[in-house]
Formats: C-alpha cells, sequence, structure tokens
DNA sequence: TGTTGACTTCAAGTATACTTGAAGTGGTAT
DNA sequence: ATACCACTTCAAGTATACTTGAAGTCAACA
C-alpha cells in the first residue's frame, strides 16, 4: 500500500495542511494512522475520500452534511436510504447549478461584448452602444 | 417608472429584506429613493443591478469585488479596463466551474448508481456490487 | 383615538469554514 | 551536541456574509 504525509496530501489537493487538519477535527478524513513519533500517515482511501469531500463542497455540501454522509458510509446498510437521498438531492442541485451557471454565463458574455463595443467606441470616438441592443443576445 | 416596494423586491429575488437593506449599506445597491416617511423605492434599474449581482454572486464573486465593479461602472470610462478584465476573469472562472460541474455531477451519478445497486443487492439478497467496477463508467 | 403592522436606523450578534499562534517533539544537517 | 525544520496538539482568532434586536416612526383600520 502506498502511504502518503500530510504534505503530500496538501499538494494533491492544493489544500493547507491546516485544512485537512481540520476536516479530521470534524470527523470527515477519519481512521488516519500516525507515525511513531505522531505524523500523519494517509492512504488510498483517504484520497478518494477527499475527492468526494472535494466534489460535494464545490457544489454546495456543508461540513455538516458531509459529517453526516461519511456516516451514513459507515453505517450501510441501515443509512442506505439516507445515502440514496443526499446523493439524489445533490444529483438535482448540480444540474439546477448547470443550467443557472449557463445564464451567468451567457450574462456574462453580454456584458462583456457591451463593455468591449464601448471601449472601441471610446477609442475610436464614435458612437457608444446602449445596452438594449445586447440584452437579450447570445454570443 | 414602475416603483417597487423593499417587499415587491424581497420576494422577486427570493432575498430577505435585511439581505437589500445589507447590499445597500455596502454600496451595491446605491441610489435608492425614500417615501416622506423613509420607506425605499427601488427603480427598474434595481432590478437590473440586483440581476447582476445575483449572476456575479452566484458564480464565485465576493462583495468586496461587486463593490470594485460597481464602482468601475459609475466612473466608466476611465475604469473600462478594469470593468473588462474583471468580467474576462470572470468568464473564464465560470468556464472552469461549468467543466468541474459536470465532472462533479459525474462522480454524485456514479455513488448513485452505486449505492442504488447495493439497495437492490441487499433487497434482493443477491451479492453486493463492487466500487471498483462504478469507478470509471458515465451515466 | 389608539393600536396594529410594516417599515426605518444602527449596533451587535451569528454561522460557516477555516487559520493562526503558542508550546512541544522528533529526525536530520553541521 | 546543537540548531533547525517540519511536524504535532489545542485553543483562540479571523473572514465573509449576512441576521437579529432594540428603539423609533408612520399609515391605516377598528
Amino acid at each position: 500500500m502506498t502511504v502518503y504525509t500530510i504534505k503530500d496530501i496538501s499538494e494533491m489537493f492544493h489544500l493547507p495542511a491546516s485544512t485537512l487538519r481540520y476536516y479530521e477535527d470534524m470527523n470527515i478524513l477519519t481512521n488516519i494512522r500516525r507515525t511513531a513519533s505522531g505524523q500523519r500517515i494517509y492512504e488510498a482511501k483517504h484520497v478518494h475520500r477527499l475527492r468526494t469531500i472535494c466534489c460535494l463542497k464545490r457544489t454546495g455540501l456543508s461540513i455538516a452534511k458531509l459529517q453526516a454522509f461519511f456516516t451514513y458510509e459507515e453505517r450501510e446498510p441501515e443509512h442506505i436510504d439516507d445515502i440514496l437521498n443526499l446523493l439524489t438531492e445533490q444529483q438535482q442541485h448540480i444540474t439546477e447549478q448547470l443550467i443557472q451557471f449557463r445564464k451567468d454565463l451567457a450574462h456574462v458574455n453580454r456584458k462583456l461584448h457591451y463593455y468591449g463595443d464601448i471601449k472601441a467606441a471610446l477609442t475610436s470616438g464614435k458612437a457608444l452602444p446602449r445596452w438594449s441592443n445586447y440584452r437579450d443576445k447570445q454570443f
């Protein structure tokens, strides 16, 4: 089994070591062995766990819900429905965010074209564009 | 010109009135008129501003950067490049988040299939699935 | 006329997610 | 040997984004 130091994991996930210790305190990253002198020894399961933590956190899950999720995972099968409910909610949530983000990207693109044209008009001295011509466009 | 009360705006954007007052304090929602008795009068420009605030906040912009953005907008044209830089960064950021969210959705979908199959195996008494069979699948 | 309800201001409080500081230990370089 | 550096624990501090509470004002209805 390959093992990792806290520095390895910190670099692998672009997370400060303090955050990894914090996740451990919060019981969302568990069963981390120590060397004789007390240094953390991470294993493949922690890498997998962290991938899930990052995935769920990024998409909006709180630490509290992560605690619940991993508690369910450890006490499966009694909590299989809790797991499925949490994952289904999250799936829904990510799907909604994807739809919203596409709209938000379109909004930013419109603004970008508008202000880009304003800059062009300013440097060329031509007439300034009007926002009403950008409002409903897709770029 | 159509005008709106704080309650109208609160319902329109699903934001508590306290948050609208906070945005005003933070100077990202400005020039709000008052009635003789001091009640806020919102106009179309505030609705547009709030659409932008919600779009940028949702996609990760902080209040501090929103302050900067609207300050630039008010002092255009000196800040046209600052506006374009901020919008370009945000465009990039949303694009990256879209890519990541699609991966995160795939991850959640894999977990969902895995635990769904675990539930089926538990109720039918058949052999439990192994995660290795789900790791690289697309659902 | 009074009292209810919805607004107002302003200061202080809260939730979440870390981050930092102090004090200590152990392994390695000079 | 000793100095240094990276790690350790544990408690306290911080950043961000609101939220809440107290005290007051106004309009409208019984």
